[in-house]
DNA sequence: TTGACATATGAACAGATGATCATATATTAA
DNA sequence: TTAATATATGATCATCTGTTCATATGTCAA
């Protein structure tokens, strides 16, 4: 935007363009998100849960990763607000924060699979 | 899965939680199209190609990186099929391959403002 | 053909990422 | 309190990623 200024082949089309990207908030979180479910094992994480609650052991067996590879990509999932918990007794159990990325991941699947 | 087995605490949800996950070629699409989206210069370049086609120079305006370092990234965004591209001389316009990633944009922005 | 321009690509490098292992914390039961 | 269980976390390390720089390719005009 700021650089390569005379190079620029295509000026309005350049400018509607610009104004299509989200804010930096907005693209940040977006990235976020889609970085979230780059990872086969939180993938499988996100999608186990959208099916019901699960305990990290369960989620280890789920996603057929160690239970400390599971709880580490839960400390991220938890960062981003993508999924909740609640501890009872000895037992953390995680679930989807809200339906959201249930939502966006089934119309992924719809996307994939044309 | 087959792993932990004795340690899996619900097994019921588990079974259940296990068929919700998506086939491995599924899952391979869905993580290709996140990790294509997680990444700033790409994200840029792909809302950016939402409202029409650019050649690389522009992309590079718009994406503010280097003219090099968009064509890098065009070239994953093509093996994912996201991008299509035609020539035309010297000039090299890109769009994006189908309406499928335009409306999955559209809607995580919706999921991330609200 | 030569030169200029637009784009593509390979090598290299810094930074990020995800798994593992060891250890720490939290909870319960004995 | 101690031991056992479930989970969390820090350190480490191999691998992956994205950019830069140099160079190659493709196209057109002179």
């Amino acid at each position: 935007m700021d650089q390569c200024q005379e190079k620029v082949i295509h000026r309005k089309q350049v400018e509607h363009a610009i104004k299509n990207i989200p804010d930096s908030d907005t693209l940040q979180s977006l990235t976020d998100i889609f970085k979230a479910l780059s990872d086969p094992t939180r993938l499988k994480v996100v999608t186990a849960l959208a099916t019901c609650e699960l305990c990290v052991c369960d989620l280890a067996a789920v996603s057929g990763s160690s239970e400390s590879a599971v709880s580490h990509q839960l400390r991220i999932l938890r960062n981003l607000k993508i999924v909740r918990y609640r501890r009872e007794g000895k037992i953390v159990f995680y679930r989807l924060d809200d339906d959201h990325v249930k939502s966006l991941i089934r119309q992924s699947i719809e996307h994939v699979q044309e």
